[in-house]
DNA sequence: TCATTGAGCGTACATATGTAAGCTAATTTA
DNA sequence: TAAATTAGCTTACATATGTACGCTCAATGA
């Protein structure tokens, strides 16, 4: 890569990290402003256009970078479940963090999940996915659960999950580690509902064989 | 109360009836501007400080409003589920006509529960946390559960529940019908979740007396 | 009846915003 | 090496915002 390309890539970096810093729980992504962005990147306000089309570009990039966060954490979680010990509590305390190591990464997901951009919407919309399908499929696996329960499973524990990752985010460590007992608690209630119905409708297909 | 209250009053409610009707999928509450809301609300910019003291206090006032609404809704929800059938499939049928109709309310509550402003997000958690320990209650009474878990039960309830009904906002008709039985779903999962624990819990204590 | 009150208005100002236009100077390419 | 490209800058403008100040005039109350 030229001097050229790599000078504009750092740049484009410096202006992307500028958005995430600025945001915090009192700072919205909608309420920064290009001006402010390119302020704190340490550019003028007008050379922004280099690099993107309009501050709705550089947001959609964001939620880009704060998917694949998402899936790396999904990858570490699974990584360390297969060494053993409780799943959830496992994906839970690897949920909280990764929270907490990329506070603001979260922050745009969580916050534009249910923001004024239709574009925004569907691209958080669209990650959350990733994580519902793979949770799915590795229910439908493990736990031998019919394809329909073990997706309304994964949508109920990745809903308790996601919402509590929204509250988390304001929250001191202590009361954070408060939350994420909760949280386990959630999730054991759904699992084992979901594996109650299971067997009732195991019991039901048996009776009619 | 004399003509003047009576006037003052009335302008105060197309302030707030203005903001109203601004919000929607495109439109959130912070991105309203005072001269906007009393332009729509036909008086001078200036005049909107004879009612608020500034946007936030209007915005409070909304969320106030909101949590009447919602709690209109469960003396409703609890009317009907008294008559007779599925609590659940009640209790969702009803969120949703209620969400249906006041959209703008739930937008805001909905909006501003992940929103900047703290005293935004507390007012929403309270009106929550009315919903939450209404249901605890509900539980511990009519299902014989143990407190912690009644408590649990109904957190995870209300969080599908409202995560639910944010997502069933920008729908059509016939999609939010087949969210609401998904999120029938969801509710009978965590349901009978609490139910399989909550035997497992009184079976320990049997062995143990 | 007459002084007081206060809702609503018009004017005005300082400030921030997005972005158009055109320049500079360094890198890239031919 | 000479020409072309382009990241970033400066200047400039139109527009929107919050809000201070002071006026009007109808309702109120003594």
């Amino acid at each position: 890569m030229g001097v050229r390309a790599q000078q504009k890539e750092k740049t484009r970096r410096a202006l992307v990290d500028a958005a995430f810093n600025q945001l915090s729980a009192e700072r919205s992504f909608s309420s920064l402003s290009l001006r402010e962005v390119a302020r704190e990147a340490g550019i003028a306000p007008t050379s922004f256009y280099r690099h993107f089309k309009d501050m709705n570009e550089l947001g959609l990039t964001m939620v880009d970078e704060g998917g694949l966060t998402l899936r790396q954490m999904m990858r570490k979680g699974r990584q360390r479940a297969e060494a053993g010990g409780s799943v959830i509590r496992i994906s839970v305390d690897t949920f909280m963090e990764v929270l907490e190591s990329n506070p603001n990464v979260f922050r745009i997901l969580l916050h534009e999940r249910s923001g004024t951009s239709a574009a925004f919407r569907a691209a958080v919309e669209r990650e959350i996915e990733h994580f519902i399908s793979e949770l799915t499929h590795y229910t439908e696996a493990h736990a031998n659960r019919h394809p329909t329960l073990a997706r309304a499973q994964a949508e109920a524990l990745v809903t308790l999950v996601f919402n509590a990752g929204a509250s988390a985010l304001d929250l001191k460590r202590s009361e954070r580690k408060q939350l994420a007992d909760q949280l386990v608690l959630h999730l054991r209630i759904v699992a084992t509902g979901a594996e109650a119905l299971q067997q009732k409708m195991d019991l039901k297909a048996e009776r009619h064989a």
